[in-house]
DNA sequence: ATAAATATTTAGTTTTGTCTAAAAATATTT
DNA sequence: AAATATTTTTAGACAAAACTAAATATTTAT
């Protein structure tokens, strides 16, 4: 597997968790910056492999070996993130970049010894889950602090968006994974939420609600 | 860069250790399993870069800029390989191979944190000195093992060929890094030794010793 | 000093992954 | 159900890094 091959399977991995149906040709290159030609040029290839079901105009799904191809390629760019903020002192809105290219590191014993290494970690600095040796991982009923009833305790557990920005905003506003979350009001015009952050008031923009994972406590 | 790039300049820079002179586009060839036309095409490629400086029939030599370039990736090298034998167990056989992928990660800020995470090691598992971020190392007057006096007292410090099977056979003769090393008598007629090592007496080829670094207790 | 052997470079291909522009298929509007 | 818009594929080209085969330069041997 070369790195291109390996990001087309992961891109559409994580495609295929919104959207299960087949996934477009001009999904896949809006992901990865490339054009919708170069795009169905891979396919064929990736078919060719057989890591991924491909029929013309109709859109691509991963076949099982994809599937779980595609999840060891996250399990590795998750393990790693996980190194770079426990072991290394990395802040999360720093690893991401660095895990994109540790991620196609050829070595499975290295990533199980490090996955050891670490504790067996469930979930990454994001709250993301890091799928084991054989591609399975656990499942929390998150939901969006968007979608949150008013009045009940709810807990941080991740981030839909992993951007350098949108990190960093969280850290200014002292938002982390395990902080306590309650929402006070919500406002119509705009939909901003007056939440209440580990006891002190606050108020955040429906897009930043959209973009953080909550559950009940 | 690309690995290519940096494979050739890595390469480069272990063959001018040995011979300082201009280095043959042949020995290049020799060392990363390509042809002598391709070295001739990233030859100039690395000329243009001002990496190296090249002329025509006359070998090639590292730059200032390509010789600093060349200790920072034998830096990553040598780090990761200390990482994978000091804090996943890997054996000294099996680091140098993962090593050869790791060393392409570009994040400076990766190995300085990596560096003090691992107390900032002078030495990789084989002996080799590990360059400082502005490209410093320590050197010390090892010899080869085929070079000792009879019935000096050394101790092993480092080996010239880092090949599985060299280091599995050390492994198999319980010699390491560390290991008290004293000349017993040579044979003449092939030069094999024998040698006391760690109060025990063996006999070892002159292939063997040749391979082997050592300095005076 | 010339001939033979060896080393190196050039010229022309190949493969991989990308691109642009044009053609074809599918989806959406009227 | 056409017409229009959008999506996707095809065709042809390009750059990087490799290759083979042929041409040159350099070194070694006679
Ligand atoms: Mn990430
Ligand atoms: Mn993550
Ligand atoms: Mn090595
Ligand atoms: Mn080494």
């Amino acid at each position: 597997m070369t790195v291109s091959e390996e990001n087309y399977i992961k891109v559409i991995y994580h495609l295929s968790l919104v959207s299960p149906k087949g996934i477009n040709t001009n999904a896949i290159a809006g992901m990865i910056d490339t054009k919708a030609s170069s795009v169905t040029d891979m396919l064929k290839k990736l078919s060719d492999k057989e890591l991924v079901s491909y029929q013309k105009y109709q859109g691509v799904t991963l076949t099982e070996k994809g599937f779980y191809l595609a999840k060891m390629i996250v399990r590795k760019h998750r393990l790693w993130e996980v190194f770079l903020v426990n072991k290394l002192h990395f802040t999360w809105d720093e690893v991401h970049e660095i895990a994109e290219e540790l991620e196609h590191i050829q070595s499975e014993k290295l990533m199980n010894r490090l996955d050891e290494f670490l504790g067996f970690p469930a979930f990454d600095p994001h709250g993301d889950p890091i799928p084991n040796k054989n591609g399975e991982m656990v499942t929390i009923d998150k939901i969006l602090l968007s979608e949150a009833d008013l009045n009940l305790e709810y807990v941080c557990v991740g981030v839909k968006n992993s951007s350098v920005e949108f990190l960093q905003y969280l850290d200014k506003q002292k938002i982390s994974l395990g902080s306590n979350i309650k929402v006070l009001s919500k406002e119509e015009f705009d939909a901003s939420l007056t939440i209440e952050l580990n006891l002190k008031t606050l108020t955040i923009s429906h897009k930043i609600a959209e973009n953080l994972f909550i559950k009940i406590q």
